[in-house]
DNA sequence: TAGATTGTTAATCGATTAACAATC
DNA sequence: TAGATTGTTAATCGATTAACAATC
C-alpha cells in the first residue's frame, strides 16, 4: 500500500535529513526527537509522528541511529538512487539550477538542457551540453526521463509544458509563474517565488507596524 | 489593526493578482469569483474569503472590477511602491536572481550585490554593481533597505545571516537551505528546494507505483 | 421577478498539540 | 528501580468546504 502522508510532514522530512546528514557528518551516531526538535524548531510529537512514517523504529531511553534515519529517509523519499532530469529553459534561472550542485544531495541528476534559442544550443552549460527543444522528445524517452524542470519564460511556459508531457515526462517541476493546464496524472511542482514573497512581505509590514502603528 | 490572514491565503493572493492582470491586459473590467476559481482551482468561497481580506467589496451578480481589485491585492501585499532589497552571494543563483526581471511585478528591486570573492567584485551583474560584503552594512544603512536575499553557499548562510541582521536588515528571503537561527524580530522566509522536490518525488513514486503497484 | 453572484455562518476535515501508556 | 525516551490515542486548533442569507 501507498503510503499516505501529508504535504507539511513530507516537506519537513528534508530538513530533518539535512540536519541528520550533520550530525553523521560530526561522528554522532544517536539522536533523540527532542534533539531534532530543538534545533528545528519543531514540537517533538511531531518529528516522532513524521519520522514514524518512514517505518523506522527507535529505542526508548536511546533514540534513534543516525545512519539508519538517514537511510530510512532518503529511502522513503526516493533519494537513495539517483533520479535523472531533464530542464528546459537555458537562461538565468535554468543555468543556476543546472550549476546547483545541492540537488546531488536530493538524489537529482538533470542529465540535459534544453532551449530553443540557437544562441545557446550546442554549448555546455556547467558541463551538461544545451540541446535545441526540437530533441527533447527524442532524449527524454530514451533515457527515460520522468522529471521535467521548467525553467522558460512565463509565456513560454504552457507550451513547453505540452512539449515535455509529449516526451513522456510525468513529473515537472515548475519555477514559472504560470498556472500549468495538468493532465489528471500529470505531477505539478511549483515553486512559487511570488507566493514565497508574499509571505516576506506581509510579515515584515507587520513587523514594521509593530514599531510604528499608525 | 493588523489584518490576520493565514499563510495559505497569503500565498494564493499572487496566484489571483498575476490571473487578473492577465483579463486586465486583455481589457475585461468585471470578473467573479467562478471566473477565478475555474481558472486556478481555487473553491469559489475560498477565493471570495480570501479577496475579503483585502477590504473590498463585489457587486451580486456582477463581480468584482478588476482594475480594483488589482489595486487591492497589489496594496494588501505592500507591492503597489517598490521595495528595495540587498542581495548577498553573486554565484549562479545570485546571478539568476538579480537577473530576473519577474520580481518587479512584485514591487521588489534588487539595489545592489555582494560578495566575498574578489573576483566578482566590481564587476557588474545584470545592471546591478557587485560590492564586497565589508560595505554591505554601510550601504544597507545608507539606502535604509529592509529586505536582504541570501544567496550564498550554506556554510556561509548563518555568518552572513548575522551580516545582515547587523547591517539592519529586517527580514531574510532565504534561498540556502540552511536552517537560520533567527533573533525573535527577524523575518525570515525560506525557499526550501529541498522540500518542494520532496513533495515532487512522493508524488512521482505514488503515481508510477500506482501503475506497477509491487 | 428570477437568477446569479456576493458575503457570512455553520459543519467538516486534517494537521498539530497534549496527554498518556509502553519500554528500555 | 527511576527516569528518559518512544509510540499512540485523544483533544485542540485552524483552514477549507458546505449551506444559507443578502442583494442587485
Amino acid at each position: 500500500m501507498v503510503q499516505a502522508i501529508s504535504v507539511q510532514a513530507l516537506r519537513r522530512l528534508p530538513q530533518y535529513l539535512r540536519f541528520l546528514r550533520g550530525m553523521s557528518a560530526k561522528g554522532r551516531e544517536v539522536v533523540s526527537c527532542r534533539h531534532i526538535s530543538e534545533a528545528l524548531g519543531v514540537e517533538q510529537t511531531l518529528v516522532r509522528k513524521d519520522i514514524a512514517v518512514t517505518g523506522i523504529v527507535g529505542r526508548p531511553k536511546v533514540g534513534y541511529g543516525v545512519g539508519e534515519l538517514i537511510a530510512a529517509i532518503e529511502s522513503f523519499l526516493g533519494w537513495s538512487n539517483t533520479t535523472d532530469a531533464v530542464l528546459v529553459g537555458a537562461g538565468n534561472l535554468g543555468s543556476a539550477l543546472i550549476g546547483y550542485e545541492g540537488f546531488r544531495d536530493y538524489g537529482l541528476n538533470i542529465v540535459a538542457a534544453f532551449d530553443n534559442d540557437s544562441a545557446k544550443i550546442g554549448r555546455a552549460l556547467h558541463g551538461r551540453e544545451v540541446f535545441h527543444v526540437d530533441r527533447l522528445r527524442d532524449l527524454a524517452i530514451r533515457l527515460s526521463v520522468n522529471i521535467g524542470i521548467l525553467a522558460v519564460p512565463a509565456e513560454a511556459a504552457r507550451a513547453t509544458c505540452e512539449l515535455l508531457v509529449d516526451a513522456g515526462i510525468r513529473a515537472i517541476w515548475n519555477f514559472t509563474p504560470a498556472q500549468l493546464e495538468t493532465p489528471a496524472e500529470l505531477v505539478v511542482e511549483n515553486v512559487n517565488l511570488a507566493s514565497s514573497l508574499a509571505v516576506l512581505s506581509n510579515r515584515l509590514n507587520a513587523a514594521l507596524n509593530r514599531e510604528k502603528p499608525v
